[in-house]
DNA sequence: CCTATGCCTTGATGTACATCAAGAAAAAAA
DNA sequence: TTTTTTTCTTGATGTACATCAAGGCATAGG
């Protein structure tokens, strides 16, 4: 009987018509502090989600290039940790996080988030500047062509002045 | 249709028995690079996950309480990132991660580590050591009394002695 | 019991990265 | 186009934390 819903799980999900909507670059879809919050599912565009700490400095916490899930975790009725905003004009898929979770979750792209953000963690722990803008444009090819530097040195947790020179480093280095 | 796959997902989980093993402070459980690895369900005692990185230093990624899930999340079949080994003597529940699944996986407990690695990753972004220090005595008071200093610095980010400076700091602000 | 090992602290020094400031180049706006 | 705004770079200086070294206390093992 535990297979039994294991093999129900496992069918193709039935997926629901979502609403659709179009954003410009620079819109901003979602503030630190907001409740109930939804879930966006990036058709073309881009999107970021970052916080701002109290020195008004802003960290970026994820890019959400084509087919990414960009929502905040948390609860029911609690206020969110995260802005997101559009770097580049995006279509975009809008759901509330129960249609989400009724449209049955999928358990792989959840597991495969854990394995991005434990790479992450590690990396912030361990790494030095270089090692963490080598790390990144390998993991992210295709993001550093489509958005400014500095918000790349956000994303790395370093300055632009820091990354610039990393850069200048690496493309010394033969 | 949907929400028949919802409530069966929603039944109490049967549980089915798993293994139960006894292991002993300094035990290793797992190491990196091993593949198929176990998760661990923490019925009493104290776990920890961590890497060592180039420069042969320990970094904790995640401590192991009463009642937490430790697991390296990674695909079947690759090597795993963490170590993970016993602080406290504890007894644990082993399985398999297939094993896990056929439980049926916890939504719940699923999103509330991501909450929790979210926090920590803008924490690693933003914050200095006395901020780091200062979140974790709140959102672990109970771990603590129970590992020695240096592996909370480990897990903060920062060297022990940068961690003694901290709490020497923040007991002399009054 | 004594000895060894690990833990925590303190000081001196080093360093990676931040901050501040200014200018050039590129992109966006007008 | 010209103007304005952003982006990126480079230099000078500052600082938070790391590293290195040593000593005092515990705790554990023999």
């Amino acid at each position: 009987m535990i297979k039994l819903a294991y093999a129900i799980l496992d069918r193709p999900k039935i997926e629901l018509p979502l609403k659709k909507i179009t954003v410009k670059k620079g819109d901003i879809l979602q503030r630190k502090g907001d409740i109930n919050t939804k879930a966006y599912i990036v058709e073309s565009g881009l999107l970021r989600s970052y916080t701002i700490d109290d020195k008004g400095k802003e960290h970026i916490y994820m890019f959400g290039p084509e087919n990414w899930l960009v929502a905040d975790i948390c609860e029911t009725n609690t206020p969110c940790q995260l802005y997101i905003d559009v770097i580049e004009d995006a279509v975009l898929e809008v759901a509330s996080k129960e249609e989400l979770m009724e449209r049955g979750p999928d358990i792989d792209a959840l597991l495969r988030r854990l394995n991005t953000m434990q790479a992450r963690i590690i990396m912030l722990m361990s790494s030095n500047a270089i090692d963490r803008y080598e790390h990144f444009i390998q993991t992210y090819p295709n993001i550093i062509q489509r958005v400014p530097l500095k918000m790349i040195a956000s994303y790395l947790g370093i300055t632009p002045e820091a990354l610039s020179r990393v850069r200048n480093e690496l493309s010394h280095r033969k």
